[in-house]
DNA sequence: CTGAAAGCGCTTACAG
DNA sequence: CTGAAAGCGCTTACAG
């Protein structure tokens, strides 16, 4: 008859097989078993297929929470987006869930596992992942206009910790960006080819936006070259992308301003000229050219499809997780260019 | 003179503080600490502040990993977002970045970390987090489209994973929806009180597409009782949203159907939609009103902008998240309807 | 090629 | 209120 201990044994032995339930069926030892799933060539075939069917028998998995106890490693890696204070999700620029969507897929393809978070103030801000061993790494992307998020993943930057991020704000971080510069320079011969003669940049490009003042010094080197004046319009970076977009617009005809081109600093910001442009009776490619950066899908949605510099995202997912696995190692790589390319659409597609 | 021990000791210590040096430094047993830091009512708080002090001296962080091993929680929750097999990232339809954005910040306001993956195909698929504790639970989204996905993620269901859907294609599955039904209704209701006399519902209706199914069914219930007889016309699934959108119209079109309203099983069908209708010479909404379904962010920017059926996407992410808790606390709850509402924009407002 | 043993860094009964 | 001790389930020198 089984005693109360048989029972609590046979219940305990309910929950989950570990290596050593393994080992007793397989008939080898614990060590053994550990050695063969992980793949060591030193296990004999024999042996190994002996404990492969053994650990399937009893449904076994590694519990991947004793291992990283272990081996001091995780293999996980952080991804944080950072997004304006009280912005609701489905008004985030989906440039960045596309880039989130390539990174994760990336982080996949290195065997790792994303562990990703979403934030934007003090009640949420903590980038210390590998403190608590949480994470291996970690990788920042967002928007630049947070300045109290870029203040402390900064610090965790010094801190020590190992962190790539896009498009940084600040110079001194291991980021991965686009070619911008490229990016603007076919952006104004995109224009020019297509006969506007007036064309203007759209976008803030202060010191925080180092991404947007390199599209601009690209936009300016190509115009200089074809004996054209770069012309900037600046919009306040507070008001939402969309926003900047109808308001430099506004601003560009009030002022008489005299334009047949646009060259925005994102879709968004191109989107937002768009609606705006219409809005005021200016038909768009004939009156007005429009070309965007970033290569959202929305663009190729609207009327007329927007002509846009797109960055190669999963590559631009690969590198940042190259990077951050070269800085892990210890073996700095300095791969961080992203090649971009142009998506010809209506919005700039004037005979010349 | 510092022997070779000693360096070696010195730097060991130099790595990683644990929970037997901060108590060294404070003066109590390690159990103490630990106590202390979990905030253990029992202990003093004069014990505590001593302890807190050291941590903080020594840059102490508690080890997860340890905890978790310990516990046997992990505290972590696994988002899974299932793609289109060889999608883009930046193909896929917003709503669910939208909606995983929304997990993702419901996960952590629950105090627990994320772990998301976008998975496609036999190559990436894997639900089975539990298995070897890297997650407590899993929270799938995603395209209802991909049978193969969503049978693995049956099979896992089945296997006892404590795991909820988001408009699961089965029905026997632990999930959260949008009330459906009521926003079929208030479309259709919508279209009538805008004088849209002959509207069509435009959308695939198959087994694995629950949700469609309900919105149509809403939407019929909503015309009958005006005395109208509900027209669907559907749509080969496996094209892209976008170009179901296209197809349907065209086909309205080439077969002479009469029609003046349309109500779409999605955003991304409708704006489909209305770039056909607008491409076709039909204006929009003076010849032709569009009612959609998510409340996703582009169709806020197209002309004239979208009228939709939002659901409350950070309440849906509650939901997700206090369903799978509640089912791994060993209480089923059975909250899982999402309440919807009208968002009345441009392209159904005509007057009657 | 395999096994016995130590140890990763915590939490938590148990005892006082 | 605090401490000593066991143990979560692995990996990996070390020895054979």
């Amino acid at each position: 008859m089984a005693n109360e201990a048989d029972q609590l044994k046979r219940s305990t032995r309910r929950t989950r097989a570990t290596s050593f339930d393994v080992a007793e069926l397989a008939g080898v030892s614990q060590s053994t078993v550990s050695r063969a799933l992980a793949g060591d060539p030193v296990v004999s075939e024999l042996t190994r297929e002996k404990v492969k069917r053994a650990a399937e028998e009893l449904n076994y998995s590694i519990d991947q929470n004793a291992t990283r106890l272990r081996t001091g490693r995780t293999d996980v890696i952080a991804v944080v987006v950072i997004c304006r204070p009280g912005e609701l999700k489905g008004d985030m620029n989906p440039f960045y869930y596309s880039l989130l969507g390539n990174i994760c897929s990336a982080i996949s393809a290195a065997g790792c596992d994303a562990l990703t978070s979403f934030q934007d103030s003090a009640a949420n801000l903590n980038g210390y992942y590998e403190r608590n061993r949480r994470a291996d790494g970690l990788i920042v992307i967002g928007t630049a206009e947070n300045t109290e998020a870029w203040a402390h993943f900064r610090e965790v930057a010094e801190s020590g910790a190992n962190m790539v991020c896009w498009g940084a704000p600040y110079q001194d971080q291991n980021w991965v960006r686009s070619d911008n510069v490229a990016g603007g320079e076919i952006a104004a011969r995109t224009l020019l080819e297509n006969g506007y003669q007036n064309s203007v940049y759209i976008g803030s490009v202060t010191s925080l936006q180092r991404q947007y003042a390199e599209r601009f010094e690209g936009f300016s080197r190509a115009m200089r070259s074809a004996g054209h004046t770069p012309v900037m319009v600046q919009i306040d970076p507070s008001l939402s992308r969309i926003e900047q977009g109808h308001e430099a617009v506004r601003k560009m005809i009030d002022t008489g301003m005299k334009f047949d081109g646009i060259f925005a600093a994102c879709d968004q910001i191109a989107l937002g000229a768009m609606q705006e442009l219409q809005a005021q009776g200016l038909s768009i490619p004939d009156q007005v050219g429009v070309v965007g950066f970033d290569g959202i899908n929305a663009g190729e949605h609207v009327v007329p499809p927007l002509t846009t510099i797109e960055p190669d995202l999963p590559l631009a997912a690969e590198l940042l997780v190259k990077r951050l696995k070269a800085m892990m190692a210890g073996t700095p790589s300095d791969e961080w260019l992203v090649p971009v390319r142009l998506l010809a659409r209506g919005s700039a597609m004037r005979a010349a």
